[in-house]
DNA sequence: ACGTTTGTTGCATATTATGCAACTTTAGTT
DNA sequence: AACTAAAGTTGCATAATATGCAACAAACGT
């Protein structure tokens, strides 16, 4: 179907905000989208009516507006999978002291919903909200080996561990498949270990995925396994919560 | 400035699914822009396209999308004051017992950006991310009373006690300003006090408010004060904090 | 004070969003 | 299972509107 297009350039120009640290102006958004700057003013100034962009009071730059939290705040609260994944998260944090995410499908990618960090001194970014590859991270990949998604055709390296290789890959999800988490072994982050495992509903439908992350000095190969239990027994509880009923896997 | 007809339509859609429970169909939206539904067909498709809609799998209905999440996620994170602030919430929920709050001006409204609560077992329903009025909240007319906000032209009544008398909320502001802090005695939801004071950042400019809210039988008018001046100390203590300036007022 | 860059407005034109109608699909009812 | 009703999508002609241009205004830096 063909797209509204005035819609879709509003829509774009708030993706642009997202990725300028200190906002854009109407000609920088125009040059980005190859438009008239006349055109970019009147669509930045309907953005900004409707408080999906802000101007700084200062630079008078464009800014992402307070809407989206709203609107996205919103939308998290409905995500009844989060408050119930939440304790989960906290005794994966106790059994492994690294830290826990739970991410959902969203846009063909993994969408990081929730976080429980390992210590609260030490504050990792937050990661809550973005979204990351399905083919080189743990939560990714169970959502790959375990949902109905497809492998994307680009598999775009992001450290020299990243598995580009889509038979390589193949092998990975069906190995995952069988032994029940997933591993992603510096293959998004230098220095990162992280371990998945899937989390079902009561219909037995996958609905997302917890894991683990930690230094590759902690979350050592040896102890991959081990921490897989762990992460596998969490999620499994999870699930039953969900009324997840193993009777019928 | 004119807007853009169709980009307008589309974040309208956007703010008919928010106060939708279970989503909406095209139809639905149709009707209630009063537009044909081809043209809804048209702009959901857009919408989720770009991922701010997304069609729930089983009932085909439409639902707000994780694109909202990321963007507005993302601008949470970048407001820094929600940083800064967070050990003074909590230190304000360890001084009063109650729940405390963040919130910034947006849209003419106060936007909750943070929340600290005083029980952690009694989980009150999470506020971040939604808008109330400026007129009939403690961190609202904070915002009104320190900044440069007009009073809105309809005073709406959410409880009996909402001012609704425009003379008598500038003389609520002239009072709040000179003693530092403002009080919601009810004036919003039934049984709930609040009270709260000004954020200033290293320029001396207002950037937000923090407060406490608890139920009436607690935050009673007897200690209003009591609260009041532990607000105001912990407020002066994060504005420091951002670089504010005593000798400069 | 000067030129340079950035943002806004008026207007004619061409693009495009729109409503209508026909059609397809899904859900509900007898 | 057959039928009806409602919801959603697509093609198409037309009307609406978004667009680029140009002129103008404002802010910035030299």
């Amino acid at each position: 179907m063909a797209e509204i297009q005035s819609l879709a350039k509003g829509l774009k120009i708030l993706n642009l905000l997202e990725h300028s640290r200190n906002g854009m102006g109407t000609t920088e958004v125009a040059t980005q989208l190859e438009i008239d700057k006349s055109s970019a003013s009147r669509l930045l100034h309907t953005l900004a009516k409707y408080g999906f962009v802000e101007q700084d009071q200062l630079t008078a730059r464009y800014l992402l507006g307070p809407q989206l939290v709203t609107l996205g705040q919103h939308l998290l609260n409905r995500i009844t999978l989060r408050d119930h994944a939440r304790p989960y998260l906290h005794e994966l944090v106790d059994k492994t002291g690294e830290c826990a995410h739970l991410a959902i499908l969203a846009q063909r990618q993994a969408l990081y919903i929730d976080q429980v960090e390992s210590t609260a001194a030490l504050r990792v970014e937050s990661e809550i909200g973005t979204l990351s590859p399905l083919y080189c991270t743990a939560l990714g990949k169970i959502l790959l080996a375990f949902g109905d998604s497809r492998i994307p055709d680009e598999l775009t390296p992001f450290t020299h561990r990243t598995v580009t290789d889509r038979s390589t890959l193949e092998a990975q999800l069906a190995q995952t498949s069988k032994r029940g988490y997933a591993i992603d072994d510096e293959e998004y982050n230098y220095g990162v270990r992280c371990v998945a495992a899937p989390v079902y509903d009561h219909k037995s439908a996958l609905v997302g995925a917890i894991g683990i992350s930690g230094p590759a000095g902690r979350v050592t190969l040896e102890r991959i396994d081990e921490f897989g239990s762990v992460v596998v027994s969490i999620a499994a509880a999870l699930s039953a919560r969900l009324g997840y009923d193993f009777n019928l896997r």
